[in-house]
DNA sequence: CGCTATTGCGTTACATAATAACACACTATT
DNA sequence: AATAGTGTGTTATTATGTAACGCAATAGCG
């Protein structure tokens, strides 16, 4: 059988989809107890694990916090943008950017096998609801 | 008095310098307790914070791990190119690439304050010696 | 159809990472 | 010298992540 793990990975994908920005592991973990009150930290972490696999699921390393991708399909890495007032996470992609990227880095040998980028800053809305003065 | 925790922060530099790669912030306790048993947790991060702060320490948001910076003199955000081989990071400076970034997170209004861009792969000495089989 | 080996999921229990909150040391000022 | 103020060092706690074990589900075999 393929798919055992399927019904986790599935209801963790979906508490994801139903938030507007990430979430940490762990509050994730609470969500999901309110409907599966034994389940625990390492069931959520491999979940995650295989939904970031097929790429599903982003990881926000610098939140420590997980994302559900938007657009369904993309080998690619993408670029995220998280609003630090608001929560709200944009994703970007830009092939020509990464490519770029990989040959900065590479001008010394590295071989550039998986893109990290993040952004933090001001989403539109919070960016104009800011006080001028 | 300006300096007070600076001791701290000088020991915390040159722990970091005598690395060839990143540390944890709980390796870094360990080492700073073999001339300082009495050292905590708490002291080794407000250190880290205050040297990231002036930009001589970067944290590798992938790793949770901290590295010194190698350019005394830069505002600008780094490229940290990490061999997941043996550890070895290294940093790079592109101000064209982080100006098309911020130009590309931009599109939707987004203002871009801080960059996050960390490449993991292998370095020229971990990629040339990999078995060809 | 039942028995057994295999695979991998779920759980318990633990390790690592980070920080809140308190207590004290140093400095500057009177 | 006494005192207020600032910020450091420490204790204790919270958050994040994972190793390792045991069990459930399945497939192969008699």
């Amino acid at each position: 059988m393929k798919n055992r793990g399927r019904k986790t990975q599935a209801a963790v994908l979906s508490v994801l989809r139903q938030q507007r920005g990430a979430l940490s592991a762990y509050a994730l973990l609470d969500e999901l107890r309110r409907t599966k009150p034994t389940i625990s930290a390492p069931t959520i972490y491999r979940a995650l694990a295989a939904l970031i696999e097929r790429g599903q699921v982003h990881r926000l390393e610098s939140l420590s916090a997980f994302i559900a991708c938007k657009d369904s399909d993309h080998d690619h890495a993408s670029i995220l943008s998280i609003c630090d007032a608001c929560g709200a996470v944009e994703e970007s992609v830009a092939p020509d950017l990464l490519a770029e990227l990989s040959k900065v880095t590479g001008r010394s040998g590295f071989e550039a096998l998986r893109h990290v980028i993040e952004v933090h800053g001001r989403c539109a809305s919070c960016h104009d609801g800011e006080a001028p003065a």
